[in-house]
DNA sequence: AGCAATCGCTAACTTATGCAAGCAGGGGAT
DNA sequence: ATCCCCTGCTTGCATAAGTTAGCGATTGCT
């Protein structure tokens, strides 16, 4: 069973790019200021009218601070079974938590994991 | 690792994909052919007249085998100083776990963050 | 009532990406 | 010598990216 993922992923890319600017309650505008590129463009990388180009998912993810490599991801740029951004080094590098808070993350991540089957070809949610 | 971030790297992109390319004992036209590139075009980005877009240097790094962080790396893509791995991002990325399951995470860690009086979403600044 | 500012989106335009076709040169085999 | 196959490079073109200008619909202010 081959992974036909590629476009889902890069289908719901616009929308990623939208919670995220919402969830940093910025309008287009602002966003699309920040990251140095045109709000009407914006609209329609959202939109899924456009694909931008790595240089603009670079801005972008500049402007709304997460990483690169999450966008890049959404945009389905990088193969994750390949490199997947390890969720087990990202809390334990995280400095605003404490040892016990990683203790019980770490411990909930492996359990959601392995209640999947631990295979990394998974859905990824159609809302 | 220290990378100096600037436009030399993307620069020298070019240079490296043909370091990488002569490396593997590759001709431009098997490597295009491999990567599912024309070799016109790959002969262009090799000495840097044209900047591939992010799917064609994925396209590139899986014809040589090499990661797809490496090559935004070198073209630029990514400001590797700034891209601590995030949790928020690290799980959002992470194709082991259901979205509902995400969200329980992800809601957790907001949570934690929190109550430590680091705020993991947090408003944006600007100057 | 207006006027101004902001919201997201559409239309028309410029520019760059990426491709197919073709060119010049180099070996090796016949 | 010709023929064939390979090397990398140039040219011109279609299409997609990304722009500026402007639209209709809100919201607030006087």
């Amino acid at each position: 069973m081959l992974m036909i993922v590629s476009d889902s992923k890069q289908s719901d890319l616009g929308e990623f790019i939208r919670q995220q600017r919402e969830r940093a309650n910025l309008s287009l505008r602002r966003l699309a200021d920040a990251a140095g590129i045109s709000n009407p463009y914006l609209s329609q990388i959202e939109r899924g009218i456009r694909k931008p180009s790595a240089e603009i998912l670079k801005r972008l993810s500049r402007a709304l601070e997460i990483s690169a490599n999450s966008m890049y991801s959404k945009a389905g740029l990088i193969d994750d079974d390949f490199e997947s951004p390890s969720v087990f080094d990202a809390i334990d590098a995280d400095a605003s938590l404490t040892s016990e808070q990683k203790k019980v993350l770490l411990d909930l991540y492996r359990t959601m994991s392995r209640a999947n089957g631990l295979a990394a070809e998974n859905d990824q949610s159609k809302e």
